[in-house]
RNA sequence: CGGGGAGUAGCGCAGCCCGGUUAGCGCGCAGCGUUCGGGACGCUGAGGUCGGAGGUUCGAAUCCUCUCUCCCCGACCA
């Protein structure tokens, strides 16, 4: 390709409300552009990534026996009735009316189709299992888009969806996807874990999440160093002291003034935070009040409390709604409540004789005792794992990293199929629904968090596997000079003749314009040529992420490109270009 | 949805508080000339409903009201 006529210039300076490192080099480099919020074009340069990327997952998905397929971005709204996510799903699914009427929807996934489909297709043991996927565009009306193309509105995703005869099956293909999602982000260029996550929405039996770390990642995910455990936070578990064998001392009042924060009473009495107890508030979507009590050293995990205490979700709660049930808002404990639902963290339980609030103001209540004092409807682990806190399964320090999630895969189980009728007949001609997978990856998402991970103040420096082009090749010349001009002319045709992608530069630009632009497209080879290196028959090469650049001689340069290529692509296991 | 910030030329910004000819600067863009290995220089030039609507005023980018949009934090999130 020619760069003067590339469409889509660079841009020196990035929007000044851009702050997302990938964000402002995709637009900084000519890779994408805003149209609106959450919304995207790609420019050629940023969709011959995305596109790399796709043709990665792609050939990996076809490895473990993917087939791909292309089910529609617009849904008539009867299949979301009858999984009755059309219910359940707040306004993030956007619905609409055709012209007769209709309810509509645009996806957000393709559980619904793919399982309405499967009901059509399948109806014997004998046609499983089955993989099918497909890349398709997903609409989410997410309430806040950000950073760039690492939470998007309208997006890009590979769904692959599998079909089972049975449990083992599912294992199966939950294993294949497993090992080809690492393969894919391992080919990309990616840094990443493996981790345990919530099944959320999706129901089903178990989720893993690939996450890329990132300082700008949304997630948090707790990881041992010692034994390899990984769970996003969500989920994320660490060993409990256990019961502390104390007598339990008489409830006393004290004095608390201004002690509306469980650090100020901490201070103020002289006492650790893990001797005292706080309450937190929720008003859940039931519309009951949900009342958490936990130890004041530790910090309520929201996701393990929606399930602890059965609720869809959770608000916190106002001060007319803590006082209507007895309690007062800094002053809050369970002792004498009504109307609450009352969760208690297993900390509580363990650890007797807590200092906890009085339910007026300035007042605290030492020795307080779930059981004695108070009666929980349910009590459970409800607690955010830290970093520093003992790992579940061998005790030493977790550590803390803020990830991107750029995979997921899911067991659906049944839940799908048994609500349309997506069944097959087994040997002895009874009837079972099929289980079913559902595995995505995001490649706009892929492809900014590679940036993320691999770029410097320059610019990007993609992996070889995935960058635009293989090859930045920089004619430097004056305009009255010809010589430098024939010669890159020369290696363009030669480059792409031996199968080389090379963006040519051939504009008309002073060398340190071209160097720069060069390091901020961050192809993964640069070449050039000039008088300079004419003057001995030679052209520079230099791969983006080395400091010294190497000259060989023109008739070098395919040979010396291609073997750069290839020792740049070893490491991520794809294949080199022909 | 809550909190904060911002909409002035393609991009980055100033001007606004304290209203007053023709709305500025840098980059980019076009033309000419000089330059030519890390974002050159000179001259000339094109490019603007100052986000939109309404209001106040002799006069509004500037003051008031409403509204739209974008960004950041939070809530939310398969």
């Amino acid at each position: 390709m020619r760069m003067a006529h590339l469409f889509g210039r660079t841009l020196r300076d990035a929007p000044g409300d851009v702050e997302l490192p990938s964000h402002q080099l995709m637009l900084r480099a000519g890779m994408m552009r805003p149209l609106g919020a959450g919304i995207y074009s790609l420019l050629p340069l940023g969709f011959r990534v995305v596109t790399k990327v796709e043709q990665v997952i792609r050939e990996e998905l076809n490895a473990i026996g993917g087939q791909e397929m292309l089910m529609p971005v617009v849904h008539p709204a009867d299949v979301w009735k009858e999984s009755g996510r059309y219910q359940d799903v707040g306004p993030e699914m956007t619905r609409f009316k055709d012209r007769g009427e209709r309810d509509m929807v645009l996806a957000m996934t393709h559980e619904e189709v793919v399982t309405d489909l499967a009901r059509q297709e399948i109806n014997s043991y004998r046609q499983l299992p089955m993989l099918v996927y497909h890349i398709q565009t997903k609409w989410r009306d997410e309430p806040r888009s950000r950073g760039g193309l690492i939470r998007v509105r309208e997006f890009t995703m590979k769904d692959s969806y599998s079909l089972d005869l049975d449990e083992a099956g599912l294992d199966v293909q939950y294993q294949n996807h497993w090992r080809a999602y690492e393969r894919i982000f391992r080919r990309c260029g990616l840094r990443f874990v493996v981790v345990g996550a919530d099944t959320g929405m999706m129901g089903g039996t178990a989720s893993h999440e690939f996450m890329a770390l990132s300082d700008y990642g949304e997630d948090i995910v707790l990881l041992c160093d010692a034994c390899g455990y990984a769970d996003n936070r969500e989920v994320a578990t660490f060993q409990r002291q256990g019961a502390v064998a104390e007598d339990l001392l008489p409830v006393e009042e004290v004095e608390t003034p201004n002690a509306t924060t469980i650090k100020a009473l901490a201070d103020f009495l002289g006492v650790p935070l893990a001797r005292t107890a706080k309450a937190v508030f929720f008003k859940g979507d039931s519309g009951r009040f949900v009342f958490v009590v936990i130890r004041g050293d530790l910090e309520v995990n929201e996701t393990k409390l929606r399930k602890a205490a059965g609720e869809g979700g959770l608000t916190a709660a106002t001060a007319e709604e803590i006082r209507a049930i007895g309690a007062e808002p800094g002053y809050g404990s369970p002792v004498g409540t009504r109307d609450a639902f009352v969760v208690a963290d297993e900390s509580v339980r363990d650890s007797p004789n807590l200092v906890a609030g009085a339910n007026r103001p300035g007042w605290h209540l030492r020795n307080v005792n779930l059981g004695r004092d108070y009666a929980a409807d349910v009590v459970a682990d409800i607690a955010a794992a830290e970093a520093g806190f003992p790992c579940p399964r061998c005790g030493a320090a977790l550590r803390a990293e803020r990830a991107i999630e750029v995979g997921n895969i899911f067991k659906l189980g049944s839940r799908y199929s048994a609500k349309f009728g997506a069944t097959y007949l087994d040997a002895e001609g009874q009837s079972h629904p099929i289980l079913m997978g559902s595995y995505g990856i995001g490649s706009g998402r892929v492809t900014a968090t590679v940036v993320e991970q691999h770029h410097d103040e320059k610019g990007i420096a993609w992996p070889a596997s995935i960058a635009p082009y293989h090859v930045s090749l920089l004619s430097l010349a004056a305009a009255d000079d010809d010589e430098p001009v024939a010669a890159a002319d020369r290696l363009y045709a030669d480059l792409t003749a031996a199968g080389v992608e090379v963006l040519y530069d051939d504009r008309a630009e002073r060398p340190g314009v071209k160097f720069n632009d060069a390091d901020l497209i961050g192809n993964p080879v640069r070449v050039s040529v000039s008088a300079r290196t004419l003057a001995k028959g030679e052209a520079e090469i230099k791969p983006r992420t080395a400091t010294q650049a190497v000259f060989v001689p023109l008739a070098e340069v395919v040979p010396t490109v291609q073997r750069l290529l290839a020792e740049l692509m070893a490491p991520l296991g794809g294949d080199p270009p022909a």
